[in-house]
DNA sequence: TTGAAAGCGATACCAT
DNA sequence: ATGGTATCGCTTTCAA
């Protein structure tokens, strides 16, 4: 197994100077080199199966066409794994491959990972976070062009650009799904407010019953938590023991886990879904709101969207500074991009039952 | 934001040569500088916060202390991130860092991914799977050290060295677990054999029986899916019109979505877990076997030990070969290493119910 | 004890 | 048209 072939080796069987094979192997050999010359060395560097050694060009060029991602825990986490798929495919078609780091949720580790891209001479960084959250930007990031998915610029003022989903608005479109059903007993279960989805996706659910002119009912707001087992404990005390007339007709939860739970409770309580009751997860997860029984409604989390979009924005930024030399942390495309989330249907909820 | 100090940089400040930066830095500067300058030396470094450049420290020594992970689809799965967890933790304690990169099932990515990761002249490579296959090893992995996690060398003979968890004596030991509760009536779901994990499974199931000396009825072991929809209807298959006396008492799961499914049909027909019936998963999977409720009792595949022992095996090799210049493929550590899997005992298994 | 110089692999400029 | 040379940042050898 011996050592890649070099330009200096092609050079030699080509009979040429190293400079004819970079000139050649750039493209831009016509005018600067002989013909047959140009055809020799193509002939040896296939020969030779060369290709650049992308360590001395990162070296000679001062980048590297690699973007580094940082993440929270998204390696370790069924969830937004596919933020970093979408950004991935995006840098790959445009030439530029990526790497991740995971910092499984430990912030001392954010600048250590950065700095640890940094001397990779990544052109460009992401920061991508498992659930929507303020994040305490590590203050290397400035070094380079930089970009926040699904995470936003705790400090209040320069604000590193970010791509988060429209968290409010994908709890309006869910309540109103289940109102364009006719439910007008609508209660919602979300976990903990450590992540602002939690307030962000009620606000959404209040305001929907804004539009309508109607009332939410405050007891049927209920923070539980985030797991299956506080979506069945929700449930049980929405449901258990309350006089059917006086129960929701339709419960939608933050997240597909809760509302696994909530069906496991109404099948405990021998109700059905969503003949008796219509349930809504939130996320569509992975392998599970799919074949859920019933297969969940849900509104699904655009992460493959926003990966490239956050991808392509910083691509642009790339691009753009790679002329001139030095980062000066232009403020070129601050802000933060919303990016809807989508209704999926699928057979959890149905029309109010008949007498309500 | 101004370019980053080199060892140049400091040599001036100290008003020394660059070499005695180095050699100061490296902890090589006794008998070699002066007592005094190597003060200066560190001092003016500690001033300009000045680190090595690590891209010219890869192409002077020709080894980057990077290990590559290429995984089939672990960024984007719920499931074996910890296997990328645990490599990494073992990484970084011996001053390693990982770069991940994602095929998303494509084999066809497979070489380029390698490749590009060789490119960056990684010192070491592992392939991650997400769920236990055999590999079709890309060619090029043989040019570095490399292991295999929760994969293995499809190729009969000249097989690179893997690390995969113990699925037969996993299956024994959940079958044994049911058993030493009491249950004899036992079912097993699993998916399909596209992946060698059901097999075995199923294997250490019947062994199980074997050495209790009982047949296994062939009736209920059911390879349905690897879904909740498929545990549901496996479940329902097992369990709905059939009278109580046949119905099994224990329904073994290939996975805990399977579980899921299973507790969900239960439920539907009346049935409580784990008092009427028991039911076990397999994966431990986060966030679902520990708060389904009730809560399952589950095989944890040991994910993160599978990542930590895969790079610990891989650093050594790495080591032992950065003396010698050239890898030759040396067959250090070949073959097999089986880890064995973990009860993890929660509320969803029990007794039998009295009159079985 | 110190600094000058070679070399890792590639590119770009400048003589020839 | 061609090849020699400086350069990126660092380590290491060797001569002074």
């Amino acid at each position: 197994m011996n050592r890649k072939a070099t330009a200096l080796d092609v050079a030699k069987l080509a009979g040429v100077s190293r400079s004819a094979v970079s000139l050649v192997l750039n493209g831009r050999g016509d005018g600067n080199v002989a013909r047959e010359s140009q055809q020799r060395i193509r002939e040896a560097a296939a020969a030779l199966s060369y290709s650049p050694n992308k360590i001395a060009l990162s070296l000679r060029n001062q980048q590297s066409r690699v973007i580094g991602i940082v993440s929270d825990q998204v390696v370790t986490s069924p969830f937004d794994g596919n933020i970093i798929a979408g950004a991935d495919a995006v840098a790959r078609s445009h030439g530029f491959v990526t790497v991740v780091m995971d910092t499984e949720l430990d912030a001392s580790r954010d600048e250590s990972a950065v700095e640890t891209l940094l001397d990779r001479q990544v052109d460009g960084l992401i920061y991508v976070t498992v659930g929507l959250r303020p994040l305490h930007v590590p203050p290397n990031m400035a070094r380079v062009p930089s970009i926040l998915a699904n995470c936003f610029d705790e400090r209040p003022d320069w604000r590193l650009p970010a791509v988060i989903p429209d968290e409010v608005r994908g709890g309006r479109e869910a309540a109103e799904h289940v109102m364009a059903l006719g439910h007008r007993d609508i209660a919602f279960l979300a976990g903990d407010s450590l992540t602002p989805a939690a307030p962000r996706r009620i606000a959404g659910y209040r305001e929907a019953f804004g539009a309508m002119g109607t009332e939410v009912k405050e007891d049927w707001v209920l923070q539980v938590g985030w797991d299956i087992e506080d979506g069945f404990h929700g449930a049980m005390k929405l449901l258990d023991g309350v006089h059917p007339a006086m129960r929701p007709t339709a419960i939608l939860c933050a997240n597909d886990r809760l509302a696994i739970g909530v069906v496991l409770a109404c099948y405990r309580l021998g109700l059905d879904v969503p003949q008796d009751i219509s349930v809504m997860g939130y996320d569509d997860e992975f392998r599970v709101a799919k074949t859920m029984v019933p297969a969940l409604t849900t509104m699904a989390l655009p992460l493959r969207e926003m990966g490239a979009s956050a991808m392509t924005s910083l691509l642009a930024e790339v691009e753009a500074t790679s002329n001139g030399k030095n980062y000066d942390g232009g403020l070129v495309a601050s802000g933060e991009t919303m990016v809807p989330c989508r209704l999926v249907l699928r057979d959890s909820t149905g029309p109010v039952p008949a007498g309500r």
